[in-house]
RNA sequence: GGGGCCGUAGUCUAGCUUGGUAUGAUGCUAGCCUGGGGUGCUAGAGGUCGCCGGUUCAAGUCCGGCCGGCCCCA
């Protein structure tokens, strides 16, 4: 009966329908009144402020700095970099009147920042020595979404942070391109156990605006692709148009090269779909809100009194090593309940104690992962329980790069293509580097490319289109 | 972009065809019983039937518009 509490989709049966309950009764976010947007709820924001904290710290040991920017855009300042408006223009929030007087220019919701933030930068660099300037802001983007909402995935107003950096040479900002990629799939891999493919975007999936991209992709279990994150070198596009120059040594005025860069909490969503299951959330230990939850088993009031007092003196053992620890003294509830209560919001590890295990000396430990559970002795607890926290993360990772694997295969032919496509699949291809050919499999088959990888190997394979030698390997994928 | 489905208590839901002031479960509160995988009993509280308008003596039910959500396809 009371089943209907948990998931009851699967995540083989109905993924879709699945990932909405997860996200919904492991109150991670709950729908706001307005379309499309989203509110999210304390044990959401948490897993956010993990990876906000992590990725924060690596930007400052790299020099960079935060910074806050208003939210408002005037339409004047927004359409200044043209292409970069076309671009956005439909997805636009305006705002038109302060109370009920109609504002002379309209103010855009911001959907990116790069306008507001260069005519800002224009203003304090004026030397050489103003150079870099590398400031990050932690904030929210808007852009309407006109159909197709998802939780974390696609959604009106998004939680993210943007980095907008200003360097005196092109090697530089290019080299603060790859720079941040390699950050951003660090973060990635080591926070939330998600394997990436890094590369560049091809001309007509990059941001309008910038001179490149480079991106990070993932897979989901549906086959689906995610785009993780982008890192763009914005060249002399933005720095000419909002007037951004610099006196270099030789008082020689120059136009400074820029870089933009973002990731969002669309990484939740990924975080979700890669490691969740039938039960609900899994989460990496390492940006887990509770580590390690204590489920106090107990029959009469003097068994409470002790397995309470054992249970906080585990909390302290393991509170000292700094592992996010949790008891759960709720009375109104039974253990089996809280079993799986802990579970649907996955909570990487269960400690359960009970009159049995005090008699024995020992807990019980349940991984949220693999559902095993082993007798733990209290005398090794901070060892086992760190080192068990260690391989559930390397474990998850390890389980997301086979997924990784499995799902990418290398394709020559364009009917093989059409078919591997349908089972969900990255399809490694060669591609002759001619957009008509890029347009034709989007129209014919739904997929684009994801990725130019990095470390593809050259290739002498007609493209898989229009037969002409290829120039490259591209990773096509359907997308989110 | 195209198509389908849905909205009734915190949650799930009956009622809608054939109009007469809303059914059940779960959850919540109190007390007892229980407790190692979603306990049981008793009592109680809880409702703008998504919103606006129309038809009607009377609308959860019929009609129109809007808002919100879900799923499938490109």
């Amino acid at each position: 009966m009371s089943k209907e509490i948990g998931i009851t989709a699967k995540k083989n049966e109905n993924f879709s329908e699945w990932y909405t309950q997860v996200v919904i009764k492991a109150e991670l976010a709950d729908y706001a009144p307005v379309k499309g947007l989203i509110v999210l709820r304390p044990y959401g924001y948490s897993i956010w402020e993990s990876l906000k904290n992590s990725l924060d710290e690596k930007l400052k040991n790299t020099g960079h700095q935060n910074g806050f920017l208003p939210i408002l855009i005037p339409e004047s300042l927004l359409s200044k970099e043209s292409k970069h408006f076309a671009g956005f223009n439909p997805e636009v929030f305006w705002v038109t009147h302060s109370g009920n007087s109609e504002l002379g220019d309209k103010l855009a919701l911001r959907p990116t920042s790069e306008t507001l933030a260069y005519s800002m930068y224009s203003k304090w660099i004026k030397s050489w020595r103003d150079l870099p300037l590398k400031i990050n802001f932690w904030n929210t983007a808007l852009r309407a979404e006109i159909k197709a909402t998802k939780p974390f995935l696609r959604t009106s107003e998004f939680l993210w942070q943007e980095g907008h950096t200003v360097h005196a040479t092109k090697e530089e900002a290019e080299q603060e391109v790859m720079l941040i990629l390699e950050i951003y799939k660090k973060t990635v891999e080591e926070e939330l156990a998600i394997p990436v493919i890094t590369g560049k975007k091809t001309e007509k999936e990059k941001f309008v605006g910038a001179v490149y991209t480079t991106t990070m992709e993932a897979i989901m279990p549906d086959g689906k692709a995610l785009q993780m994150g982008t890192s763009h070198f914005l060249g002399q596009n933005f720095s000419k148009p909002f007037d951004v120059k610099f006196l270099d040594k030789e008082n020689v005025e120059k136009f400074a090269w820029q870089t933009s860069w973002g990731v969002s909490w669309r990484l939740i969503g990924a975080l979700i779909m890669v490691h969740g299951d039938d039960k609900g959330l899994v989460l990496p230990p390492r940006v887990a809100p509770i580590q390690v939850v204590i489920v106090p088993i107990y029959y009469s009031e003097s068994d409470k009194e002790q397995v309470i007092k054992k249970s906080k003196e585990i909390e302290d053992t393991l509170s000292k090593k700094k592992i996010r620890v949790h008891i759960d003294t709720r009375d109104e509830f039974t253990p089996g309940y809280k079993f799986h209560d802990w579970e649907m919001k996955g909570v990487p590890l269960r400690i359960e104690i009970g009159p049995k295990d005090l008699a024995k000396d020992k807990m019980v430990l349940v991984r949220r992962d693999s559902q095993k559970k082993t007798d733990l002795s209290f005398d090794n607890i901070e060892i086992g329980i760190e080192s068990m926290l260690n391989e559930i993360q390397q474990s998850l990772f390890e389980k997301a790069k086979n997924l990784l694997a499995e799902k990418t295969k290398d394709v020559l032919d364009f009917e093989k293509f059409k078919s591997e496509l349908e089972k969900g699949l990255f399809l490694n291809s060669p591609w002759c580097g001619d957009q008509k050919c890029e347009e034709k499999i989007e129209e014919t088959t739904g997929a684009d490319i994801r990725v130019l990888p990095f470390d593809s190997k050259k290739s002498d394979a007609p493209c898989i289109i229009c037969k002409k030698p290829s120039k490259e390997m591209a990773i096509f994928g359907r997308g989110y």
